[in-house]
RNA sequence: GCCAGGGUGGCGAAAUUGGCAGACGCGCCAGACUUAGGAUCUGGUUCCGCAAGGAUUAGGGGUUCGAGUCCCCUCCCUGGUACCA
């Protein structure tokens, strides 16, 4: 491969404009107030999700989102835009521990490595960022802000009144710690002992950590916990106005999963004289989302762990129920929710009052019903629930319709809507007004209330780790209390040893000298989760070296504001962070807004994710498969543009698609066809203008071509149309390189409009062609985006095509907007119409001007 | 199971409001220039057919003068999710 020629010399001109746009400092965005600002013009955020910075370097992927936001931003620039294009890196992470762990190798050694790699190989693909502007989360200057950020957290609490975070001085209950929006909790979590720290739900995947794919169990321990719930309502509603996906929506709403019901109390009735009886009076509360099937509900299930069933469980059933909650806790997440098992429980041997009939229903416990969802209690309705029929099939448990199932469709097992059975107070009304009148019954009577219930769970955030943010906490006889915020940043202890102590306690725990925060007060020695610093990063980018501010109030009112409803104007990265990091960054942001901090609710307006590329057999790319290619190996072959515009023509941003070394030698010779439109090879081998290019005006055709291709590049570019953007170029490059001359001023807007996709390529042409017709402008990045004139894209004369009966048999050229009768007449007499008409009668003649005749005939 | 997104040549893919299916690229075939071609340029390339013509956008049905595009059913693939009451 190194023996390969090269079509043009992009192993030397890529080096030479990526060193003098960094010497120009040709893409630094000035902020409100700084020289150079241009106050006159509109602003445009575009950001990329920030890469971890692994020691593997970078991969295809990355690039991909990287150079369509690339093209965006520069589009952008000569639309005349200012452009916040920054990057950074998310350095705090497991990897770089787990490498301290194996080698010793302290963390910040290994991350300021492998950052120092990426940034090389993305400098080397020529992108257009403001590296002026570069973060990393792991930065004392940068996790001083995430600190300070947890603080505001936590010294709020969510008003329901107002529906927004407020300062916890507000608050006027007699227990401020209980309101907080970051708390301390003991929770049963996800404890993975490999790992040695627990993780968040969102980090477990079919009970296996999601890094390393180690098992995970339950247990329970002391956390910080944030109150994302309260926001559960807003992060909904709020969600609407933006430019997402509609994928990603829906994913961010079932994540939330939102479900409107009641809540309906059972009383616990006289357990039996015979029995020791459960405390009378005991009232279990369910959620239902079918109050309306109240009269069907024949039984009631707990969860196993719900700490009512002590109290509820009569003494001859206790053993039995001992065993059974033993049982499940022994099992595993994972086997706790194979769906291929069947339905298990116990009979407590207590019975419940139905409120809606006073009936006696016996009271169950079965792992089919989780602690953590609802209130850890249901009432079953086996008939229009196919959980509650399995088991009550099981376990021999009554049955009995209460909602009419559609003509053909069984009562018993029919889950959906319909007029109610069986239901005295209820009889004959649909779903929706039977819920409405059982609701208000029950409320009336203080059996229940509407309500309703989230799947979403507080967020579990601290983790026994050592390479991340310590909290800026301490406790001083047992209670929390927050560090100044001039004692931050909190920087973690240097340490030896970074190995979990595997009691849980955090490896922070061994630096004695940093725990001890006072003779009465010890240091918190968790650590944040890797989501903290991505939760507000492109916050920083706005102001990233204010020491005194998380980020400046002007450069965050520009780059924030706007008109949108959220401030950054396009976000492109992997469906990967669909739900975790784009939720928990939205919850962040409205908590700064909520305090007054923010210009909006909302921090992305229009999010975009790209597809995975596979490698060239079709798999996914890994190492196993041998089928991992390096974006440094397709440079050093066919240089950084081919490589930058391949990855867009592949097809389109958001498909998964297969990566193919041929198709990037095929985008390689566009590349060397538009180098060979303006220079040809002397004798010497030297590149020099070729004796095509003039300076002439453009023909008709031309100039057709060359407005075309503006509209359609311009236009694509705006709806990320990257692939077809570059086969319009193509194709005017096709055109002009057999035109027998090539009008300088064609190729120059040729060379702007590609400017984007390789600029490289188009910078130095465009300096060439500058030193041969010397023209007022020296940098193609200074020049303005060029406007298509629609008048250049008209013609007096159509091609139309003629139909006979929908069939394709004849096109003919009329004038253009030819009368409707001029069309008719002129297809009815072309000849080949009349071949396939003949014998028949034309009924009927469709006419689309300037476009078709269909002649209908039988 | 449920939800979402897909299914178009040998391959990656195009196709405004329903209006020439297959742009552009890869691959392949032929030719030109060349000592040479793995460089470059030109032409061809959905399938069947010598041709006229016919068929064709996963499969089936429908609406329409006209459907890749709209509606209904079935099959297949990818992603998400998983007892959430």
């Amino acid at each position: 491969m190194s023996e390969r020629r090269k079509p043009y010399p992009f192993d030397q001109i890529e080096p030479k404009w990526q060193s003098l746009w960094e010497e120009s400092r040709a893409f630094h965005a000035p902020n409100p107030g700084e020289a150079g600002f241009d106050s006159t013009k509109p602003k445009f955020y575009i950001l990329d999700m920030f890469p971890y910075p692994s020691g593997a370097g970078l991969h295809v992927g990355h690039p991909e989102g990287y150079t369509a936001t690339d093209i965006v931003a520069r589009y952008k620039r000569a639309s005349g835009f200012n452009v916040l294009h920054p990057m950074g890196w998310d350095a705090f992470g497991l990897p770089a521990e787990q490498y301290a762990i194996k080698t010793g190798q302290h963390p910040e050694i290994t991350t300021r490595a492998n950052i120092a790699k990426f940034r090389m190989q993305l400098k080397r693909i020529g992108f257009s960022y403001d590296w002026e502007r570069e973060v990393s989360t792991a930065d004392p200057r940068f996790f001083r802000w995430t600190q300070w950020i947890f603080l505001q957290i936590y010294n709020s609490w969510f008003n329901s009144e107002t529906q927004r975070a407020e300062p916890i001085s507000t608050y006027r209950g007699d227990d401020p710690d209980s309101v907080r929006l970051a708390y301390v909790a003991s929770v049963a979590v996800n404890w993975c002992p490999e790992l040695g720290t627990v993780l968040a739900n969102e980090e477990v995947i079919d009970g296996k950590s999601e890094v390393g794919g180690f098992s995970v169990v339950r247990r329970p321990m002391r956390q910080w916990m944030l109150r994302i719930t309260a926001f559960a309502e807003r992060l909904m509603d709020e969600l609407e106005p933006l430019d997402w996906p509609v994928g990603i929506k829906l994913l961010q709403r079932n994540w939330i999963g939102k479900s409107e019901g009641a809540e309906v109390q059972f009383t616990v009735a006289d357990a039996g004289k015979e029995l020791e009886p459960a405390e009378s009076g005991v009232g279990i509360t369910v959620f239902t989302t079918r109050p309306d099937t109240l009269y069907g509900a024949t039984y009631m299930v707990l969860a196993p762990e719900n700490p009512l069933v002590d109290s509820i469980a009569v003494s001859e059933q206790k053993s039995a129920v001992q065993e059974y909650r033993e049982q499940v806790a022994a099992k595993s997440d994972l086997e706790r929710t194979d769906l291929a098992k069947e339905k298990s429980g116990v009979f407590t041997g207590s019975y419940a009052i139905n409120p809606v009939n006073g009936e006696r229903v016996p009271i169950w416990i079965a792992d089919y019903v989780l602690m953590g969802y609802g209130t850890g209690a249901i009432m079953a309705v086996p008939a229009h629930d196919a959980r509650d029929l399995e088991f009550a099939q099981r376990y021999d448990l009554p049955v009995r319709a209460v909602v009419q199932a559609p003509t053909g469709a069984e009562n018993v097992g029919y889950v959906g809507e319909g007029a109610a059975i069986n239901s005295p107070l209820l009889e004959g009304l649909p779903t929706v007004d039977a819920k409405e009148k059982i609701i208000r019954w029950l409320e009336e009577r203080g059996h229940g209330r509407r309500t309703i219930n989230y799947k979403l769970r507080d967020w579990l955030f601290s983790r026994q780790r050592y390479w991340g943010e310590p909290f800026p906490i301490v406790w001083r006889e047992g209670k929390h209390e927050a560090l100044a915020e001039s004692e931050l940043p909190l920087e973690p202890p240097p340490l030896e040893d970074f190995k979990p102590t595997g009691t849980g306690e955090p490896p922070l725990a061994r630096a004695k000298e940093w725990l001890r925060y006072s003779e009465a007060a010890t240091r918190e020695t968790n650590t944040m989760p890797q989501w903290a610093g991505s939760c507000w990063y492109y916050l920083r980018f706005c102001d990233p070296a204010n020491d005194s501010r998380f980020v400046g109030e002007g450069a965050e009112r520009y780059w924030m504001g706007g008109d949108q409803p959220a401030g950054v104007d396009l976000y492109v990265g992997g469906t990967e962070h669909a739900v975790l990091h784009l939720l928990y960054a939205r919850f962040w942001h409205k908590v700064l807004f909520d305090l007054g901090h923010l210009s909006k609710a909302e921090p992305f307006q229009r999010l975009v994710n790209q597809g995975m590329i596979l490698g060239e057999d079709g798999r996914k790319m890994s190492k196993r498969w041998g089928n991992v290619i390096d974006p440094l190996d397709v440079i050093a072959d066919y240089g950084a543009d081919a490589f930058r515009c391949y990855e867009m023509f592949m097809g389109p941003l958001e498909q998964m698609k297969p990566w193919s070394m041929k198709g990037v030698e095929g985008v390689s010779r566009f590349l060397a066809r538009v180098w060979r439109l303006v220079l040809e090879e002397n004798q010497a081998g030297d590149w020099v203008r070729s004796g095509l290019v003039q300076e002439i005006p453009p023909n008709k055709r031309q100039l057709k071509m060359v407005h075309a291709t503006i509209k359609k590049v311009s236009e694509d570019i705006e709806a990320l149309s990257f692939n077809t953007a570059i086969s319009q170029m193509m194709v005017f490059v096709n055109e002009f390189t057999n035109a027998p001359a090539r009008p300088v001023s064609a190729l120059r807007t040729l060379l702007v409009l590609l400017n984007p996709f390789a600029p490289h390529l188009a910078s130095e042409l465009w300096q060439r062609l500058a030193q041969e017709f010397p023209d007022g402008e020296s940098a193609i990045e200074k020049v303005p985006w060029p406007q298509y004139d629609p008048a250049y894209l008209i013609e007096d004369e159509v091609e139309i095509i003629i139909q006979v009966n929908g069939k394709l048999r004849d096109r003919i050229v009329v004038r253009l907007n030819a009368a409707e009768e001029e069309m008719k007449a002129a297809a009815l007499a072309s000849a080949k119409v009349q071949e396939f008409v003949a014998g028949k009668t034309v009924r009927k003649v469709v006419i689309i001007p300037n476009r078709l005749v269909n002649i209908v005939a039988n």
